[in-house]
DNA sequence: TATGAATGAGGATTCATTCAT
DNA sequence: CATGAATGAATCCTCATTCAT
């Protein structure tokens, strides 16, 4: 009789990949031991490898789990909203929001993702992959705005989103790593503000 | 007997240096090792010993030279240009030349260096250092702008510079890793429009 | 929970077995691990050391069960035989035929088994008292022979009957590997011409 | 400049296989460890990565070296013997001493690869090639001798170069590990005895 | 100065064995 | 009795750094 089969496991899997992302966190993949994992998870090393077959699975799932999801998420948190802008707004703040006060690591994990993604393929790939949904997606409002005639209709849908997505990862690195002198809350006025000129021009506005 | 002293030395580290940066564009700090660099240089593991202390050395001064310097050129080739929206554009049309012509792989050496930022205090402070004199430069041309009435006086020249150096740098991890569809050109475009229509408002523009 | 006390023991411990050597076979006692024995017996690892304290036993076990008898089923199959010489002639046919037909896999167990010997003292005591007992048996079809005036009344049973074991043993390890080229068949007939010469010069036969 | 590239490679090298040898022997080829063998030749693991890549390539150079050039020493002591005969008794007595006198390891050796080959393939390959050619050498000599009228032209030659091999590794099994009770003079004795029987009929002797 | 052989601690991974359920 | 998760010592191999020549 199995003892605990069914989510046990994913007890263990989630419980090991918390560890690893906090010694990643710390010292990064490379410098980080399968022996710190083990140690900060409370299990033995051989318990670890009977959940994940490498250390590099750790990695990638973490990948997955921590900043694959990100573009789902945000889809779920704004998708009912109704009108092209608040959906917008809402994203922006989203972002600030998480990087700011919920989930700080995250961000540094993205940073440890892309020292990885150098040599890596696969990590690469997850990164690549989690940008094209964000742009997509942020593209897609924009689109849905410019349809409604919310917003300027000659508008690079996917360029902005591009611009958004970079600008946030960008501002990510710094804001993570404790950079002094960054004020999240005037960006996103700011940034808000601009996309507002841009995107909805008086003659939209007026109407 | 006599020579190599002045710059010999000099040229023997820029070789290392040379060496050091293409192996770590292929597998990062962590997984290069002395040895790679060393075959790649052309020298022994003890000649390279000779020139750096240590394998962290060389990131270090590679680093200072190649990411550092970044602020000090971009002013030396902009300084010339009369009036702030000009060389604001200058700048920016900089950012995207070097990235897609000139130095392709510097994008690559950012990304290895933020993966090393994660444990390496002083490598996070180079980074750091590089945002801060980047953004403040940009703010400093800003700030003119203002002053000169080119520019909205409310404009919040820090937070604004900020955003660009932001943004350059996301950019630059996608660009720089291959991402797809990534159109540099549009970006600068609209950048430049949104920049635009933010800093010089219609009743600034017209007079 | 009345039954399984008598042989279901017993047959526990044939599959065990079984599965043992089936996996030796393919990677060697060393690589073997005591996982893939279980795996390939249907049982799980805790089951596996209900009937065995460690894998080195199952290792002594077959050691015993599969060469171990060798002997004592050579001698049930050749003792009622009438002649010295028939008996030695059977002897040599049914080695020829269990390598040929009846158990190629015994051949690989041998040199498995070999393989231990060198660092295991027990192995090389079981591999070495198979040894004397075949050489044992077959010295004394000899030396019936000679006082039955059938052989040459000098011949040195013992010595030509380790001649005959150590051949045997010499090809199966070629022949249990696959070595191409080998004619057992050929080799009978031309062992059993030698020793018919030997053991039986003219003088003797013409009588 | 190189300090002693020539043949200080070589030496080290030797150093290595000679440690290893000792090593395998005492443990067989799975439970000696690098550091074992490191220990033994005196030099460091890391050295020891400098002369051969793998464990494994120690053990096939061992193979190559210990084992494959026996058939081209035999050859080499050998084949300036005039007589087909004097040349095959030759053969069989250098084999005797070399058991017996000269290199009582390369016995155990050869049960060690034995051990290995069941699992690799090159090891398997490395001893079947052994085998090939030595049964051919001596096979050559009965030809040879066939064709000068000096033994029995329907002698098989290959069939009985191969009894000859295969009963010498089979004995040399049991030799190398102190079996007690073997009379190697006397198996000597008696397979000239049979080989001059067989090969050379009263018919060919009397001429 | 230059060389590259040597060092040896450290790291990922395996596996015989135990034991709570 | 059976299960299979857990343990952790042991193994192969790597690599930054040193130093004799």
């Amino acid at each position: 009789m199995p003892k605990v089969t069914p989510d046990h496991k994913e007890q263990r899997k989630q419980t090991i990949l918390d560890a690893a992302q906090s010694v990643f966190l710390g010292k990064g993949y490379q410098l980080a031991t399968v022996d710190d994992i083990a140690a900060r998870s409370g299990l033995s090393v051989g318990a670890l490898y009977r959940y994940f077959p490498t250390k590099s699975d750790i990695m990638l799932t973490l990948l997955e789990r921590k900043l694959g999801r990100a573009p789902e998420i945000l889809q779920r948190l704004t998708q009912d909203i109704a009108g092209a802008w608040p959906r917008l707004q809402r994203c922006i703040e989203i972002f600030v929001h998480a990087l700011h006060v919920r989930h700080p690591s995250t961000g540094r994990f993205l940073i440890v993702a892309w020292g990885e993604a150098i040599q890596d393929n696969t990590v690469r790939k997850g990164l690549q992959g989690r940008y094209a949904e964000l742009v997509d997606y942020l593209a897609s409002i924009i689109d849905e705005g410019i349809a409604a005639g919310e917003f300027l209709p000659g508008a690079e849908s996917w360029v902005i989103a591009s611009m958004l997505v970079g600008m946030a990862d960008g501002i990510t690195l710094y804001w993570s790593t404790g950079t002094p002198g960054m004020d999240l809350r005037a960006m996103r006025f700011t940034t808000l503000q601009m996309l507002r000129n841009y995107l909805t021009p008086l003659a939209i506005r007026e109407e």
